[in-house]
DNA sequence: ACGCCACGTTACGTTTACGTAAACGTCAGG
DNA sequence: CCTGACGTTTACGTAAACGTAACGTGGCGT
């Protein structure tokens, strides 16, 4: 075993775990989403900066923008625990499940649409095999 | 009176009809999707024109790209009752159709994901209601 | 004749989440 | 000492589909 419990990541190491590129992980480090150590030049990624990440890519796969995201980061900081906090998050959460809902609804009903047309192709494509023949 | 034929719209008659911009209008005709009659400097619709604007405006609902839509387009103009072609058209629709699933099914899932953390957090607020009193 | 409105063109701005050089520092191995 | 792998910063590029000036022009109502 080479490293027992790496108490820090390097990014390269991050990147792996995480699978993101080392400009994706600096991107968020400009956008505030990531605060790293850093030790000379370079960054280093302690427990705290694995959860966070974790929380950006959950939010990621949720649909939610980065600036989403730091507002949510920002407020777990302040008091993750407050209570008015996090009743806030919950509402954002549960909007979000609505825009997600209908987004679901829309899709379901292109693709409805795009299969009937299909169809609708399929026939016209028989005719024209009988005709043709 | 506004022009009392109904063979051809003014670009703005067409923005009311279908609910879309003048500038949407034009780029869809910069990109060769559209191209209108010019009486001088004005752009004439057509019923041609019409039923593009139509496909083209399904084409997004679908989830299509503009360049994509073009290639249909194109397609249908060169010989829209082609075997070949239709043949083709649906192989494209039907592709779409198993993204559009697949992205159903990814939506689903985080759907189901982000209503299970804020059935968590619910959790954690009665939790915090039951000690905060 | 005058002014205004609708129409036209050209071209840069917007948004999101990074990708992609360019140009350089740093550290371990051979 | 040199090389290679990894690290850094700054800054422009990308994709999609228009939005938004900024500015010019024709026609028509009075």
């Amino acid at each position: 075993m080479s490293n027992a419990s790496p108490e820090t990541l390097t990014i390269r190491q991050m990147c792996q775990q995480f699978n993101v590129t080392p400009r994706a992980l600096r991107f968020y480090e400009d956008k505030a989403l990531l605060a790293p150590r850093r030790v000379g030049a370079k960054r280093l990624y302690a427990h705290r900066d694995r959860a966070r990440l974790q929380l950006i890519l959950r939010g990621k796969r949720f649909g939610f923008s980065l600036e989403d995201i730091g507002q949510l980061l920002a407020m777990y900081d302040t008091k993750g625990s407050n209570r008015a906090q996090l009743t806030r998050t919950m509402a954002l959460a549960m909007a979000r499940v609505q825009q997600m809902s209908a987004q679901q609804e829309e899709l379901a009903l292109a693709i409805a649409e795009l299969k009937s047309e299909i169809a609708k192709g399929q026939e016209l494509l028989a005719q024209m095999a009988q005709e043709g023949e």
